[in-house]
DNA sequence: ACAATAAATGCACTTCCGTTGCACTAAGAA
DNA sequence: TTCTTAGTGCAACGGAAGTGCATTTATTGT
């Protein structure tokens, strides 16, 4: 059993065939996917396979949906501390202008908002949008 | 010659019937509206209408788009200060869970971050969720 | 091993929003 | 008035998300 089997096992997603090719093309990337991405890599699969998986991938905590601002929905592999599911990895995203690529700054943090009376903060996307390291060292 | 008809013309756009209305339709409203949102309010009109004079609102800086992670584009009217189409605005966005309604919060501004080497920002967005004052004093 | 059950996959289709092309109309300039 | 430009309306397209249902594949219990 791989590593990729045990890691969804220990998420309660059974590790069939397609789950563990699609976990690993994520693991493979350092930037967060797109379904149509995904599409194009396994033109074999069906899309409804690939948008499901990727949705219970979200709901068993593996992976986290990141809003880049580009209208289309991405998503990464939560690290191993990531707690997106309780709100509290709150780290932000860098969307390059340049290659359209999304990366994770884990290391970055949101830092605290303090909001005007009544109003109650729950979650917070932020996201820097610019030139990424590879595109400015061109 | 009425306040909205002279800010339009300020901004080099043409103060027709349509776009006064418009503009005076986000005036009286204190939160981000929707393409929809403005069609609902004048069935009458057509739907590209009122699209084509969002983004022209837009490239004229009389509004600005903002992007509360809904996937529904919203837009606000730029306070007098407000100098979004050079970045130097960012101001962050609230969105309520509850009435799904989103507000620009102007006096709030995103704190600076440090990106790791590389890294260029040139425009940030920063969305808090949760609960806003309205909804969270019923 | 077998049937019974549940989960995963594939196909077709729908909906929603944003966007564009083209024709028509109204408004400002010569 | 005539010419020209800007604004409006109609129709249609396209991308992406999402759903219903049939079929296949895997798991459970006997």
């Amino acid at each position: 059993m791989t590593e990729i089997e045990k890691t969804l096992e220990n998420k309660s997603v059974r590790p069939t065939a397609m789950r563990i090719l699609i976990y690993k093309y994520m693991a493979e990337k350092d930037i967060a996917v797109a379904l149509t991405d995904i599409e194009n890599a396994f033109a074999k699969a069906d899309r409804t396979t690939l948008y499901r998986t990727l949705k219970t991938f979200e709901e068993k905590g593996i992976v986290h949906q990141i809003d880049d601002g580009t209208g289309i929905s991405k998503y990464a592999l939560c690290e191993p501390g990531c707690n997106c599911e309780l709100d509290q990895d709150l780290h932000l995203h860098f969307h390059c202008g340049n290659c359209d690529e999304t990366v994770c700054l884990t290391e970055h943090k949101i830092p605290h908002i303090n909001l005007p009376e009544g109003y109650i903060a729950e979650d917070a996307n932020l996201v820097i949008k610019g030139i990424c390291e590879k595109c400015s060292g061109q």
